[in-house]
DNA sequence: GACGCACCATGACAATTGTCAGCGGGAGGG
DNA sequence: CCCTCCCGCTGACAATTGTCATGGTGCGTC
């Protein structure tokens, strides 16, 4: 019996590469590749993969979200997430989009290949390492705004721009900067962002 | 005649899945693959490879380092850079360095295979797109000790450590910012730091 | 209904950051 | 030798940023 692959990622040499690592295995067959996030949902009511190798970071949607969508969508697929930086948040709202599981760009190859295989047999396959990581990181304590401020100074924007953006007052802003510092636990924006985002609390 | 190749990926997946790819060519043979910059050279010492891949990130020593390392103790050994991203500064580092062929990873795996053959062949191979940004982005204006600055600023540190760190007074450090930020014409060091780094003048 | 909490805002203050002018030294180039 | 340019420093000033106290709203919960 032989599984059914979907495959998203957006390089395309690592796309390509990844089809021929996968379909060395017998019982692969990557049914469809694509390289946009925006594309998965109509690729798998296509193709009804199996088991759906997402990448995160992709144009048009990221692989977060496309899993959400494919949860909803194609609920007999089977998501893993395959990401190039075990980023502790991101396992979380892996798991809160549907995804059953996780793997880094650095495994071993057999690591994939096996957790492909135990995925579409029903389990759930997570890297315990990575596992322990995201649980110690904890929940994000960030209120909901304090995180669209720290989002919306990603370019180095200055609180005029982010008040404009957001509609709020310049000292709201600083105020939710200044929280953000706190609960963080650092001294500056740039350093708040920082961790907030290594943590996964975007 | 096959082309031997010695290829540097850290990510693992990746590489053994370039490794798959690579082999299905019939004139490729993939005689090492590592992991750590720093196993380049002695790799290609051990496998005389034809033509080198690699990556740019990578722990130990980055591809363009280990690529001045090749050209210096295996000139022999022509060198492909092959990076996740076509930031408009590595082109001409990597040229520096003296790579010979410059392949970003989203290109398509013909265009890979294709450059390997024309560069082992003596041939120079370059994206011409990202040429002519390089060339666009001109060379760099900032001075070494600006480049310093903004570059230990990356974590964001305030001006304390980096003065600390670079034994320097504070206020030289500010200095060296603000002309960084004139000569980026951006608002603030976040800026500077972002675009300078976007265009290669780090 | 009292309570906690996110939300939005002020105003005031201190600290940090960005700008400017100027000083001296050393290296290179005409 | 003079000129230029990078280096490093200082001091002063304005602007931005971080902190704190305070106050009002609405929501959900006990």
């Amino acid at each position: 019996m032989t599984i059914r692959l979907l495959l998203a990622e957006d390089q395309e040499l690592v796309r390509t590469a990844l089809c021929a690592l996968l379909d060395l295995e017998d019982d692969f067959e990557v049914v469809a590749a694509v390289g946009r996030g925006d594309q998965v949902a109509e690729a798998a009511r296509e193709h009804r993969p199996d088991v759906a190798l997402l990448d995160i970071e992709m144009p048009g949607l990221d692989g977060l979200a496309a899993a959400a969508v494919l949860a909803q969508r194609a609920p007999r697929c089977r998501v893993v997430i395959l990401t190039t930086f075990g980023r502790a948040g991101y396992l979380r709202r892996a798991m809160e989009a549907g995804a059953v599981g996780f793997v880094v760009k650095d495994a071993p190859a057999e690591v994939l290949a096996d957790a492909i295989r135990r995925v579409s047999a029903g389990e759930r396959v997570v890297d315990p390492e990575l596992a322990a990581a995201t649980l110690a990181a904890g929940t994000s304590p960030l209120t909901a705004r304090e995180r669209d401020v720290l989002n919306a100074s990603r370019p180095g924007a200055g609180v005029a721009e982010i008040a404009a953006k957001l509609y709020l007052s310049e000292g709201t802003v600083r105020n939710y900067f200044s929280s953000a510092i706190a609960k963080t636990g650092t001294r500056n924006r740039t350093e708040a962002l920082r961790v907030a985002d290594e943590r996964g609390w975007l």
